[in-house]
DNA sequence: GATGAATGAGTTTTCATTCAT
DNA sequence: CATGAATGAAAACTCATTCAT
């Protein structure tokens, strides 16, 4: 189904140079695909609008879908790098200020390029990148799994490993759905309220 | 960015004849979706695994999107069909049961055929047709609101309105993500187990 | 270059029921052509808008081709109908009056169903059938031609034949450049004269 | 009806090979025009027969018709070099030195390339190119009118500007025709007479 | 006869990728 | 290294025509 091509660059840029090439030719993708969509994001298009020539394009990226991958891996560490730096006061943080912390967290790296988010979630349809794109969204999760550990007295029943993915999951979940359905909200102090108020009830947990 | 082309039928099949055509012709669809992903359906190879001519798809579909299109809405169908079941008893069911009855029917509805349901939210790149999905996807959020309504006194402070859409896009983006990267949880009494707790913390309210 | 397909009907239509059956078909393909031009003009959207079966239409025309020639010979009758009146009166003119009879004849002509008439001439670009186009619209020159003869001795050095032919052609050529580039000078006074003119000095003949 | 698609070529051709290669794009457009007329006249076979790949003719050629725009404008060059040398001399012709330099220019032209000249007459069926082919070949009516201008007191009661319309599409019209129903003639010294002796007779205006 | 569902060869056009310059 | 002309497989879609009912 998925047929497997290489996404890796052909060979790492060295020189100053070339590392601008990739810059140019990586920055007029993300370009491209915010105005015109993964449908228009034709490589032709992307070496027009990077002003560089197409065989320079092929020169590092062996595809079209590494073009893609590596826009997301950008973005990636742009939201890792946005979060990282709510989640370094998690440590020694309560249960409301963990929650609080961890939305904030999610809500600004949706806050990020929400259209580029939100083109890159929908518009980029092969399953392997998705995959890559949860696995790196996910790399914070040994933090909050953390936490979850050091504060194992005053929660609920679930383990930490599978209350970090199903809250990650769910909370992200919302914002997916949120940049789609109610763009609106990423901006409404309400959202972060649900939100926080969803991950306490959730891990102080209800027993039933 | 997203050409606005007719998703409808050019014409509604009448005779019996005609709605075995249309018919196959959907259940091709499908097939190939499952086998190739949305970027290897093309019309030549649905009309070629329905055993038709590529003239007789033309003849009902005006284009290979309504294809997709109408395969989203059979699926929908059966979904709705499957939660349609468990929602009816929702009524007079205590905190713990509704959660339960929910989490039984999106699990449910994401038993139908979950890997046609993966493509479907995965492969459909096209934004209409995404948020057709949501829209239809949520045709039973009258009932969860409805419930709500009637049990404020036993909730917490959100608004039911907006409840219901946090819950639904929570549990939707925790089985969807399940759906991609844990298929086998699916089948897990522990993940229906976290669900029903965390709707039953959330709606219960833990103020801060 | 141009492949000879049959263009006459497969057969008469011979009872009352099939007669109307062809002209409704004939009318709907004139119709079809004045709204859609001659590439719009599919076998189909005739069918529907005749609101008869295209099954129907190919029992009594064996292909495309021939239900526009039909159009185009229905066309003719009425111009040479149109023609034949003015030019019944043609034998005891004087060369003026011949002149004013002739141009009043081909305007008229012109004037039976000019949007049809332009169709006819700019888009159907089928080699054979424009020389039938040709040869039936010719067939009053022999009444030219005969009134020629009986006044030669008005008349300059031209052949009656030759002259009749290239005052056609050039009357003509004059009407389908006004249909395509000046559809209004149709109604205008001026133009008649100019033709008028143009006939008499052409015939009573400049000797160099 | 006629739908108004790009006409022009998608980039100038800059380099040498490039030039090259839309010379030989057009130059087999035309041989497959006259070869299989206008609707054998595909972008494959065009390709084909100018032993280039398709791509490369739509790097240049937006679509099918602005091939045939483009056979049409070299075409219009050619023939109104041909007149233009002819014309060139008319400023000190007397009537009938007119006549014949614009019978011998327009015949000219007619000879240049007969059989692709009544091609793009007759096979041509697009509006908007026929419009276009009259303006172009048109071109040189200021000339005409100029002539006419510094000649009125030798002349009838024509205003030059109709006169010099009337003229053209009169000749033009006699010679359309015998291009379709008499290509013969064009070589026969009978036909410039006839020609000549229509416009002298005409302009010099024989009052009714 | 009439119907209209079905056909499928044939069109236009795109776009990822290569490779000679 | 860079260029961009050239490639051509493959996609979407049309429409004249047939033929089973």
């Amino acid at each position: 189904m998925a047929s497997h091509r290489p996404v890796t660059l052909r060979k790492e840029p060295s020189q100053r140079r070339s590392k601008d090439l990739v810059d140019i030719i990586v920055k007029a993708t993300t370009r491209v695909l915010l105005k015109e969509g993964y449908e228009g994001c034709t490589t032709n298009r992307v070496a027009e609008v990077a002003g560089v020539s197409i065989g320079s394009v092929y020169q590092y990226f062996p595809n079209k879908e590494s073009l893609v991958v590596r826009v997301m891996e950008r973005h990636q560490e742009k939201l890792f790098a946005a979060m990282s730096e709510h989640l370094a006061t998690l440590q020694d943080a309560t249960l409301e200020q963990a929650a609080k912390t961890l939305v904030r967290a999610m809500l600004d790296a949706h806050r990020v390029e929400p259209r580029l988010h939100r083109v890159l979630r929908e518009q980029v349809p092969r399953i392997g990148a998705l995959k890559a794109l949860h696995e790196r969204y996910s790399a914070y999760e040994p933090m909050v799994t953390a936490w979850l550990e050091t504060h194992r007295d005053q929660l609920g029943p679930s383990e930490p490993g599978v209350a970090t993915w199903v809250l990650i999951a769910a909370v992200d979940g919302v914002l997916g759905r949120v940049l789609v359905d109610r763009p609106g909200w990423l901006e409404q102090e309400q959202l972060a309220q649900e939100l926080e108020r969803l991950i306490v009830a959730y891990l102080r947990g209800a027993r039933a």
